[in-house]
Formats: structure tokens, C-alpha cells, sequence
DNA sequence: CATCATATCCGAACGATGTTCGGAAACCAA
DNA sequence: TTGGTTTCCGAACATCGTTCGGATATGATG
């Protein structure tokens, strides 16, 4: 049931077609969760997308759990590269536009995914726990690790702190707290009496300002600049 | 199939069992998405629970999302009144102790219910936005109006601020979008590599700080001593 | 007390779901 | 060409939320 994993050989029609059909699978149940919750994602639907029939579904996952697993997983790289692809584009710049671009990065990507975003943050899969699963951990540390690294090297502490548990660890847990308590409680529609946005950037910025980073003022605006909203 | 809703003169038999029937239900439910999450709700352990069909859960609820929706205006109430009770305790002490004491009620209460926690604070069911429906942003307000409240006092700063959005509402929302973002994170196993309880308290403490507001060191003990951790 | 509308309750059934199974067809290596 | 493996599907099963019709119990009204 399994093919052959990391050959170098000349891939077989059929090994193709498998790896086509597993990323549009992966595609549309993405799609229908983001349009109409996770009830939404079911196998008919998906397998009429792909056009085969739902019995075929269990070709490629061995459960509508195995799906949710593998979109967990993808999700989480998503997140990353939005957020590394966003800090990149400050490479240039001093460290502290890039402690502020980074949480700016991460509202963006909620809001624009507030369907994965709740899928990768709370736990809604039966028997499927987030750190009980190796993969996983490793995965969110790797979605953090550049914010972490950024505001760590601002602050001027030694980058081992994040490894080690040292003050500099607990000076990003603080931040994440507040950037991701922000960004759910708008993406899950708490915060639509205030103007979220104004406030968010507001309260990252002064956040780390009383840790001494002051980043400039126009990130948000050369972040529009640099990635429109799509759709 | 509505009965008359608030008469004074003596519960008819019907009444009081139909009373006592819906909660024994809502109480099932809680117990069932509590231990099992949001999928093991269903009808039909409830209706064994309580001594009857499935069918006849439709004379209490016109569906399933109605008994979430119950559900969801319940457990705003009972974690308003665990926060209210917690901070009502402090009602003689220093207003800074009880700043304190709010934000450890909410995680102590979000720990002890993570099932309802994540119930009202992410949308799950469908069709049934937050701040779509009018009682519950009633509710949810009513949560984090003693929290406000208390802030506010303490910063010395005009209580019409909140209404008014004012700079203390502001100040208000990054202290919730801090002690919110931690506790979201700790529910959903996502802090389980840290001292989380350490960890918040800290980090609540340090924030407040920032603002000119300094509790008793020993919040969390005598919080503790209140209400020994159940079960 | 007798009458009658109404509330409650249940068994049976419907449609939709995730999943399994057996066999037919397609593929690929030998 | 041969033979084993992979893919695919129709049919079926169990379970779910929900509806319906009728039987039974209740409570107000005469």
C-alpha cells in the first residue's frame, strides 16, 4: 500500500498521479473548511471535487482523521512560510521591524485562514492531541522559532535563553500570548465592536516598546505594499 | 409548546418536570463535551442519560444547534459568576489584588472546562457566529466586566472610558488579549512544554506592573486556599 | 366529574454520514 | 505475456440528526 518514499529513479505514472490526487484531496478539504466550518469537510463532497467516489478516498487516507492530520500538518507550514516569507522581506531592515512585522504576518494569515488557523489551535479531532504527537511540537516550534529569534536578538540576549528556558524565553512566551490572544478572539468574531487592527498593532508595539524595541512606524503600511490583500 | 414563561402563581407538575428535565439534559451535555469534545454531544447518550427516546429531546430542543446555543449562554454565565465570586472574595483587599485575581479565575476556570471554554470561544457550530446573536454579546461582556472594572480603578482613570472606548479600554484589551491568548494556548496543549501556571502569572503580573499596578505576592496562594482545585 | 385541547413520549422511518468489503479493472515489473 | 499489486467502485452496514403518526398522560374548562 505504501510506494517507495525517497527513490531517485524517474517517477512512475502511477506514483504521480497519487502525489497530484493527495494535494487536490488536501486542496478542496482546505477549501470546504474555510467556506463552512469543519462539519463542512466531508468525503463525498471531496471525492465529487476529485472526481472519484468516497470509497476510493481510502486509497490516500486511511480516515477522515488521517485527512485532518495531514492538513494540520500542512497548515502548520503554512503559517511558517507566510510568516518567514513576511520577515524576509525585512531582512535588510533593523531587527526590531521584523519583531513587529512577524506578528503583524500572523494576524494577517489568521484572518485570511480562520478555519485552519482554529484547526491547528484548538482541539476539535477526536484523540488527536496536539503535542501528543511528535510531529506536530516540531512543527510549531519551527513556526515561532523566527519571531523568537528576532525579538531575542533585539533585546540583545543570548539566543541560547530559547533553548534553555532562560528570561529570554519568557519575554516571547509573553508576546505570543498576547498577539495570539488577540488574533483569535478576532478571527472567532470577539472583537468586531472595536477596530481590531488599529488596536492589535497598537498593542504589539506597545508590548515591546517597554521591552525597549521600537520598531519603525510604516511596517503595516510596507507590509500592504508588499502583499495586497488577496480575494 | 411554549408554556408561560413568567407567572407567579404555583409550578404546574408539567413545568417543574420540564424544568428539571432541560437541565438534566444541558447538564449531560456539558459532561459529555467535556469528557469527549464537541463530537461525543449527541442525542442519543443524552436521551439514555435522562430516561428517554431521542425523539422526545425535540419536545426541549428544536435541534441540536439549539442545545448549543443554550449551551453556549450557559457557560458564558458560569464563567462570569466564577470570576465574579473569585474577585468578590477580594472585595475587601487592595483593588490591585483583585486585578490579579480576575485573569487567575479565567485560566482556573478554562483548565477545569476546557471543553466550554473552547465551545464559546471558537466558532464550532454552524451558522451560529459570536457576535451575531444579541444575547451573546450581552454575555460576553458581562464576563469581563468585573476584570475592566477593577483596571480601570486601579489606573485611577475614568469608568466611561470602557463605554466610551476611551485609553482604558485600550489598556483593558491587551490585558485580556494577554491572559486570553495563554489560557487558549495552556487549553489546547500548546504551553505543555513550559510551567504554565508559573508561567501566566508571571506574565500577567509583569504586564499589570507596567501599568502601575502591584498585587500581593500571595494572590494565587490564598486564590488556592478558596477553592482547592475539585475532583 | 366529564370533556377536550394540549403536552409528552415513543417506535419506525428517512436521508446523510464514515467506513468496510469483494470484485473488476488498470498498472507495472518480471 | 504473466502475475502481483494498486486503484477504483457499487453495495452494504452502523450510526447520526431529524420527522412523523399515533398512543398516552396531563391540566384547564364545563
Amino acid at each position: 500500500m505504501i510506494s517507495r518514499s525517497s527513490e531517485s529513479g524517474p517517477e512512475s505514472r502511477r506514483a504521480r498521479q497519487r502525489r497530484e490526487l493527495v494535494a487536490e484531496i488536501t486542496a478542496e478539504a482546505r477549501r470546504l473548511l474555510e467556506s463552512g466550518g469543519r462539519a463542512a469537510v466531508g468525503w463525498r463532497d471531496i471525492a465529487g471535487s476529485v472526481g472519484l467516489s468516497p470509497a476510493s478516498m481510502y486509497t490516500y487516507f486511511a480516515s477522515l482523521d488521517d485527512l485532518f492530520t495531514e492538513l494540520i500538518l500542512q497548515t502548520y507550514g503554512h503559517l511558517h512560510a507566510s510568516i518567514e516569507r513576511t520577515m524576509a522581506a525585512f531582512a535588510a531592515a533593523p531587527v526590531e521591524d521584523r519583531v513587529l512585522a512577524g506578528p503583524l504576518a500572523y494576524r494577517r494569515w489568521a484572518l485570511a485562514n480562520r478555519g485552519q488557523f482554529n484547526l491547528i489551535f484548538t482541539d476539535q479531532i477526536s484523540g488527536y492531541s496536539a503535542t501528543a504527537n511528535g510531529p506536530t511540537v516540531e512543527a510549531e516550534v519551527s513556526v515561532f522559532r523566527p519571531m523568537a529569534t528576532a525579538l531575542t536578538e533585539a533585546l540583545g540576549a543570548d539566543q541560547t535563553d530559547l533553548e534553555s528556558g532562560g528570561p529570554g524565553l519568557d519575554r516571547f512566551i509573553g508576546l505570543w500570548g498576547l498577539l495570539h490572544g488577540l488574533t483569535s478572539l478576532e478571527v472567532n468574531h470577539h472583537l468586531d465592536w472595536i477596530d481590531a487592527g488599529r488596536t492589535y498593532e497598537q498593542q504589539v508595539r506597545s508590548y515591546i516598546d517597554a521591552l525597549g524595541v521600537a520598531p519603525a512606524s510604516d511596517i503595516a503600511k510596507r507590509l500592504n505594499r508588499l502583499h495586497p490583500l488577496r480575494r
